[in-house]
DNA sequence: TTGTAGGCGTTATCAC
DNA sequence: GTGATAACGCCTACAA
């Protein structure tokens, strides 16, 4: 167990044992160029031996870095926003940076309010934002008036004057859907996310350009409408599968309806894939460990908001669209077996 | 959409505004006596029409306080955090405090190291903690020579100088235990979460303690080791369920444990609760927006979260532990059905 | 009840 | 390459 020093070792007390300025030390903190190496190398010896950590709050205080990003999560699924803070986190720890992450509930009137709260308060070196709040034209103004540096995961429009990364959810949606119809479907029903976000509105329009890509009839009645939720899902199924005309696939667009769907199949009876195959968009590797019998689009939350973060650290490159791939996982056979 | 001031406003010039010194204005920030009903309204009234907001930084570096605390987190569960954090941060707000919620891998081996930059970094006015890092003896000692304040939620052990938030949980899985019991259950089956955790073993000695209780005896063979995951839990149903003599009741020690059993009964034709009836503890509400069958022991882990920053900001008035209640919640009949 | 002086630990500026 | 010196915006201590 390291001995705790009397008190919390400043630069000054550094300075001296190494026998240089205080200067010189705040020019190694900070990677600057123009040290000698052999002061350098002093400097990081006295920093080890008196275990030095700057304070955050004086370096926030007199420079124009405060050495902290603000991660802005306004989302209702806890996997979601545990990917999301690990991704970034990572990313942060490499920079030597740290993260205040903040979840807000999206019925908070002065969500607002709160983010120049905090952009004024800690004056972070960048924001992180997820959706929905990426498509937030209010607060997006606001941010650019206040000129600081952002970053969007994953928003509805790529803008050109706004660094983002996502996935392509339209084709990723296009995919499962297509290979659902090569193996046999003709009927795949569809659970959509709610329409006011832009990734349900992305894989609904995939849905429908595979069916059209394929001269398949689109049948209103196999689309319906969920929340993101498993409960949501669970419902939807239902309500599918009670047709007098099911179908014989069903894909639903995001990882906790697609749970809720085959909750369903289970609880009617029926055997997944045998009787209706269930398809699905992973954000959250939540099918990856809980779902075996689960084909899903497999959406790297983690890399994309890794990716977020990345691109805010260099942000002075100027603008960048960063596409991270995604994965069509097939797990078991998803062809369909009853005969209609 | 309020005028962005051209320059962040400082102390001086609401001082200014109001014809006050600096020192007053200081006063009425941070809620001191000694201001006069006027002077106070004056300063108010400036601050509003600066839209004032005071730094973080140079609070931090100047006063004592950082007007900070940080929650500790270390923990496989995304509901479990998701939970935490809403909890701790609806607090945080009615205290004018900022969060700084910093999720930590288990696996990382240099946890100590980073809980320890986090506080000479931030200084924070203190810490909460979750498990299992609640029964971290080496970063709770560290802690301690500190000198700073921290809260543990769900402490294995209450230690008298230690404030904690918790509930029960050996009573609380007794309770559910009994009630299974008392509707005619006989062979009981358990889903244990990993015995590293303090939860576990109290969640596991409640259940042997009900049987003992009821004078019945207590079978090895019903007893299985997950780890806290839907994936274990359903593992482990499936191996008490294909068992010569299978148990007419499942009891497992997490609400993931669980919706992986009801899944394995599900998947293997069962209805529940005719033909098993399960039974969990939800720690975060999963159960009840997923399982509507499913009865279980509700945690409020936001309540004990909230409670555990309350204790934090009242540390002053000395070590206190707080017991948050739990609730049996009986969704649907429990009984035995199957003659057996 | 109010104000003045000094300093918190770091970075920015500019000379050397 | 390096080092004085002045900020940064607020709080503490003390005096009035």
């Amino acid at each position: 167990m390291r001995p705790l020093p009397d008190r919390k070792p400043t630069i000054k007390q550094v300075a001296e044992r190494a026998g240089v300025s205080i200067k010189t030390v705040s020019r190694v903190l900070n990677n600057e160029r123009y040290v000698a190496v052999e002061s350098r190398q002093r400097v990081e010896e006295a920093m080890r031996s008196l275990a030095f950590q700057p304070s955050q709050a004086a370096r926030a205080l007199a420079g124009k870095k405060s050495h902290q990003i603000a991660l802005i999560c306004d989302n209702p699924s806890p996997y979601y926003i545990y990917e999301v803070q690990a991704g970034v986190r990572a990313r942060c720890i490499e920079q030597n940076v740290r993260m205040i992450a903040q979840p807000y509930s999206i019925n908070s009137a002065s969500l607002h309010d709160e983010i120049d709260s905090l952009i004024v308060q800690t004056n972070p070196d960048g924001l992180i934002l997820t959706p929905p709040i990426t498509d937030n034209k209010s607060i997006i103004a606001d941010l650019r008036r206040r000129e600081i540096n952002f970053v969007c995961m994953s928003p509805e429009a790529l803008s050109p004057d706004t660094s983002a990364a996502y996935i392509d959810n339209a084709a990723a949606a296009a995919v499962m859907v297509g290979h659902l119809i090569a193996v046999g479907h003709r009927r795949i029903g569809l659970i959509a996310g709610h329409p006011d976000y832009a990734t349900s509105r992305q894989r609904s329009a995939g849905y429908r350009q595979a069916l059209t890509d394929a001269n398949l009839a689109l049948d209103p009645a196999l689309i319906k409408i969920g929340q993101f939720t498993f409960k949501s899902g669970s419902e939807a199924a239902a309500e599918l599968l009670a047709l007098p005309d099911p179908p014989s696939a069903i894909f639903a667009s995001s990882d906790d309806m697609a749970a809720g769907a085959l909750a369903t199949a289970h609880r009617l009876g029926l055997s997944v894939p045998h009787d209706v195959s269930i398809a699905g968009f992973d954000d959250t590797a939540l099918a990856e460990v809980v779902w075996p019998p689960l084909t899903t689009i497999r959406q790297p939350t983690r890399a994309i908001a890794y990716a977020a973060a990345d691109l805010l650290f260099a942000q002075s490159d100027g603008i960048e669209h960063r596409k991270i791939d995604f994965d069509l996982i097939i797990r078991g056979s998803t062809a369909p077996f009853k005969s209609k």
